[in-house]
RNA sequence: GCGGGUGUGGUGAAAUUGGUAGACACGCCAGACUUAGGAUCUGGUGCUUCACGGCAUGUAGGUUCGAGUCCUAUCACCCGCACCA
């Protein structure tokens, strides 16, 4: 009976002890199936409270799954939702998938499997990864860029933007209908065309175009149009490849020659909302440092375009576009792109040969090149000469690969000496140059200065440059040879991938004219392929679908399919209205989700999604169907996760290693190996062994009985074996731990490495706080004795600053208040409800597993995520003295109590009493005593 | 070259925005408890000095009673853009 009786203590005391332990695994499982079931994240459209809309960048589910570094934004913005929430907020928290990509492909293309097959089963695991972290996503409003029910919208978005053209003197979007009525009425006069200047024509001419022609004209307004431009193209491999798969003119696979080749692609003209693009940052609260990204990008210059007749070519004339036209009388040669349409007529018979000659070098360059080589210094002369418009004077017209065709006019007046790469360019060809400058120029350099006075200039002698910029560009538009313009060096983006894996054109050819489908066609479904070769000339792989490319005998579908980022421009308007099968996002919800309050993603998407999303943006609001202009109103971008990589030493020629610290006693080589078998420094010599065959039978040199790994900071990547899976770490110490370990590692933007050892502090803390609560033998401890004055002074700090710094994205510091917090309870014993209670609602944000298991142990039926947020009340914290430290000609040299409500000249008199201020005086005479009330005094002597 | 950012212990980092530099952790050292410890707890830990003290926030100046914080110059590293006229 008695043993029976041991027994079943035992027995019970295991059960005690799996519950009063702090049984992460049990506790987060356990919750996360409660909250699915409980439909815990889900969020309704319909909400009396304020709304707040949380978003992430939603991420591309590749086919290496989550490391350490990516959850770091999920899980900031997760703590922001989960704290606007118990704030009282209604938050949107949505997650979902980028899932058209090129990595899909390439990997169809090598291993047969379909994206569609590959992504899905990605998905799945990042999913599970995720899942493993404790997210509060609502998964009910998911979307995926892949599915027809979502891109249908991408293409109707697409649609509305083909069917749209910029108002300029509205500077917003209108219908393509608003344009044609005004053709109809009186030609383009008033709307100059931004695909081709040169175009113009009155009401009666417009009346008499041919349908083709009209549908021409008409796509050079469009917002999404079609133009020709270069690729690379491969023939060697059959198909066009990105900037990036060219490497020196030759494809990255297999090295094969790449040239430039002319496509039929589609546009997306973002460069006419440059200039809101470019003022709406002001309305938006992203880094600086994201802003000046942004403004680099559209890259605004004013300046002037000014035109010069061709000596003896009647009719030629040279436009150049300059930012600089108060330095027109030191133009000492002009300088045309390669490209540019007047190089074949100007060219004199001598300068032919030449000319060809350089234009074929031209030809052979990669951009990638011209870009790449800034040293080198080419160019041709083409025999002809322009007049300077102000004093008649003849300047030579050259060609190089320095002035870029797509920018400005495409041709350049040089200034040698205001300008360096133009200076380098006369230096080298011999051309005289002229000096306007007088001694701000030094003859070994250009002067790029605004300041200096102009000498040889004419009517502008005497003035200086800021001045003299003004007058010129008066001058040149009176005179009638050009006028102020502003430029951006932004281009329109390129949106026609010839790619499978993206979302198909909803446009047909109808004997070669492209028609938008209509609305009731969409979704234009991407047909199921065998395979995924590219099509003959470098199209898509669609174009070998021939029963799907042509509709009938003259009708044809389009074949390229849009870019990654065309699903990602509109996306954070989907998660208001997922489900609707009507519209891309119905206005109610739009209206009620507005922007996004905060959004939180890497720098990398600095400028390319950010701005396509912000012009879809701009171009929905202008259409009328969204009732904002912004997408994002404030963006947080979160620094990157470095991996810290172990070294280990093999002695060179032997399969011995030695440790760190001895290794400079043998000629070694350095060999990278796998962090996860590493605890801190010191090597699994064992999990070593097994990691590779090749290590089976390695020996190894200690020092104090240990391997000692050498350690490097570098880019996380699995082919430096330093990347750390979360499922790992969540196993090993649970999501809670992890969450607040990934915050604890410093500031959300910062970049900082990753380091597993120093978790253990963060999970150490979590058991700490749990013992506030449970103790392994007696269980729960909790008391509802009134609090002390001393723990109601932890609390309320506690809560003030965890408040101000969760709402500040300062994380780091909040998880280090919980410490200090735990700590001071824990050294008081302090196990009063009315403390603890509310530091665990502080917590749920941060660590929301263990803080609803305490919640509920303490009696609650209702989940933590809704509890009434704690609030700070100043009465607890309040100090009546404080310990001022003493500091004597600013070197603190003791530290004296005085109640904070004394007055300056009490104080004074017992700090001049004081015994070790008096030796620090040395006798000397006090000349001012500084008292700062609340935080310290300095005694001047 | 242009633009933005960062420099603080052996390590990750704090510092109420001009007021006791190094909070909170990791690591390390010493100790307690324990069959054991990679559990838990306690104490110590910027450098220097036997000590009093002195020196310390990339470097050099400046402003100030007082500077990690503001100003000037300079160096290093990171990120973005780039023959952009």
């Amino acid at each position: 009976m008695h043993g029976h009786s041991t027994e079943v203590h035992a027995q019970i005391r295991q059960i005690i002890n799996y519950y009063m332990e702090y049984n992460f695994r049990a506790i987060e499982k356990k919750w996360q199936a409660r909250w699915v079931d409980t439909k815990a994240y889900q969020v309704s459209n319909d909400s009396p409270k304020p709304k707040c809309y949380v978003l992430d960048m939603f991420p591309y589910p590749s086919g290496a799954g989550l490391h350490v570094g990516h959850p770091l934004g999920y899980i900031s913005s997760d703590i922001y939702a989960r704290y606007k929430r118990l704030k009282g907020f209604n938050v949107l928290h949505p997650m979902g998938w980028d899932a058209f990509g090129l990595p899909a492909e390439q990997y169809a293309l090598e291993t047969g499997q379909h994206p569609a097959v590959t992504t899905a089963n990605n998905l799945a695991a990042f999913r599970r990864q995720l899942d493993n972290i404790g997210f509060s996503f609502d998964w009910e409003r998911e979307v995926k860029t892949s599915d027809p029910g979502y891109y249908k919208w991408t293409q109707w978005i697409f649609l509305q933007l083909f069917n749209s053209w910029f108002n300029r003197s509205l500077q917003k979007a209108e219908r393509i209908e608003t344009l044609i009525a005004a053709f109809e009425k009186s030609g383009n006069k008033e709307y100059e065309c931004p695909g081709d200047r040169s175009i113009s024509f009155t009401a009666e001419e417009w009346k008499q175009f041919s349908e083709a022609r009209q549908r021409e004209i008409l796509m050079h307004y469009r917002l999404a149009f079609l133009a020709f431009a270069e690729v690379n193209w491969c023939a060697a491999l059959g198909t066009v490849l990105a900037n990036d798969e060219v490497v020196n003119g030759v494809s990255e696979r297999g090295g094969f020659p790449v040239v430039k080749k002319k496509m039929r692609q589609w546009f997306l003209r973002i460069t006419e909302y440059a200039n809101r693009l470019l003022e709406g940052l002001d309305t938006v609260a992203y880094s600086d440092a994201m802003k000046e990204m942004q403004r680099n990008w559209i890259g605004k210059s004013q300046g002037a375009e000014v035109t010069f007749a061709v000596d003896g070519v009647a009719g030629s004339a040279v436009t150049v576009y300059t930012t600089r036209p108060d330095t027109i009388f030191g133009v000492d040669f002009m300088v045309l792109a390669p490209e540019h349409d007047l190089v074949s007529q100007i060219t004199t018979e001598a300068q032919k040969a030449e000319v060809e000659k350089y234009l074929d070098y031209v030809q052979s360059r990669s951009e990638r090149e011209r870009m790449a080589e800034v040293k080198q210094i080419t160019g041709c002369f083409t025999g002809a000469y322009v007049l300077n418009p102000f004093n008649g004077r003849r300047i030579p017209v050259w060609i190089s690969e320095y002035v870029l065709a797509g920018y400005g006019t495409g041709a350049i007046m040089a200034v040698p000496c205001g300008d360096q790469r133009d200076f380098s360019f006369a230096k080298h060809f011999n051309i005289p140059i002229t000096n306007i400058i007088g001694e701000a120029f030094n003859g070994e350099e250009a002067n790029p200065t605004k300041d200096a006075t102009l000498q040889h200039s004419d009517f502008l002698d005497g003035m200086t440059m800021r001045a003299a910029m003004d007058v010129v560009a008066d001058k040149i538009e009176e005179m009638g040879i050009g006028k102020r313009q502003i430029n951006y060096k932004m281009r329109d983006s390129g949106f026609s991938r010839q790619r499978y894996w993206g979302e198909p054109f909803p446009i047909v050819y109808k004997n070669g004219i492209p028609y938008a489908l209509d609305e009731k066609e969409l979704p234009v479904t991407l047909p199921h392929v065998e395979n995924y070769k590219p099509g003959e000339e470098g199209e898509g792989p669609l174009a070998n679908i021939t029963d799907w490319v042509n509709i009938d005998t003259d009708t044809k579908r389009e074949t390229n399919t849009m870019p990654g980022y065309a699903g990602s421009s509109w996306y954070f308007l989907r998660y208001a209205d997922p489900k609707n099968t009507e519209e891309f996002a119905g206005r109610a919800a739009t209206d009620y989700w507005n922007q996004v309050d905060v959004y939180v993603g890497g720098t990398e998407h600095a400028v390319g999604h950010l701005l396509y999303s912000r012009m879809w943006t701009k171009a929905l609001y202008d259409l009328g169907y969204i009732g904002f202009q912004e997408p994002y109103k404030k963006l947080i971008n979160q620094g990157m996760i470095g991996g810290n990589t172990r070294l280990v030493y093999r002695i060179r020629g032997t399969n011995t290693f030695v440790s760190h610290g001895l290794k400079d006693q043998y000629e070694t080589d350095e060999l990278r190996t796998d962090v996860n078998i590493v605890d801190g420094v010191e090597l699994d010599i064992a999990a070593f062994k097994k990691w590779k065959p090749d290590f089976n039978d390695a020996e190894f040199v200690l020092e104090n009985g240990k391997y000692i790994c050498g350690v490097v900071l570098e880019k996380m990547s699995k082919s430096k074996f330093n990347t750390v899976n979360p499922d790992d770490v969540v196993e090993k110490f649970g999501a809670d731990t992890f969450r607040m370990y990934e915050m604890f590692l410093g500031p959300v933007e910062q970049s900082k490495p990753w380091d597993t050892k120093g978790i253990e502090g963060v999970h150490r803390f979590l058991k700490k706080l749990w013992r506030l609560f449970a103790d392994e033998q007696k269980g729960i401890i909790v008391k509802d004795a009134p609090a002390t004055p001393e723990e109601l002074k932890i609390l309320h700090k506690t809560i003030q600053k965890i408040d101000a710094d969760t709402e500040n994205f300062s994380y780091n510091t909040a998880v280090s208040q919980f410490m200090i917090c735990v700590n001071e309870l824990s050294s008081l014993k302090c196990n009063k409800r009315s403390v603890l209670e509310p530091v665990l609602i502080l917590l749920a944000p941060y660590a929301p597993h263990i803080a609803e298991e305490l919640w509920h142990q303490l009696g609650n039926t209702t989940s933590i995520l809704d509890a009434p947020y704690p609030v700070f009340e100043e009465k607890y914290t309040k100090e009546s003295a404080f310990n001022y430290p003493i500091a004597v000609n600013g070197k603190t040299r003791t530290e004296l109590s005085f109640a904070l409500d004394a007055d300056n000249e009490s104080i004074e008199k017992e700090v001049l009493t004081n015994d070790a201020i008096q030796r620090w005086m040395e006798g000397k005479p006090v000349k001012k005593v500084v008292i700062v009330k609340g935080r310290m005094i300095n005694v001047v002597v």
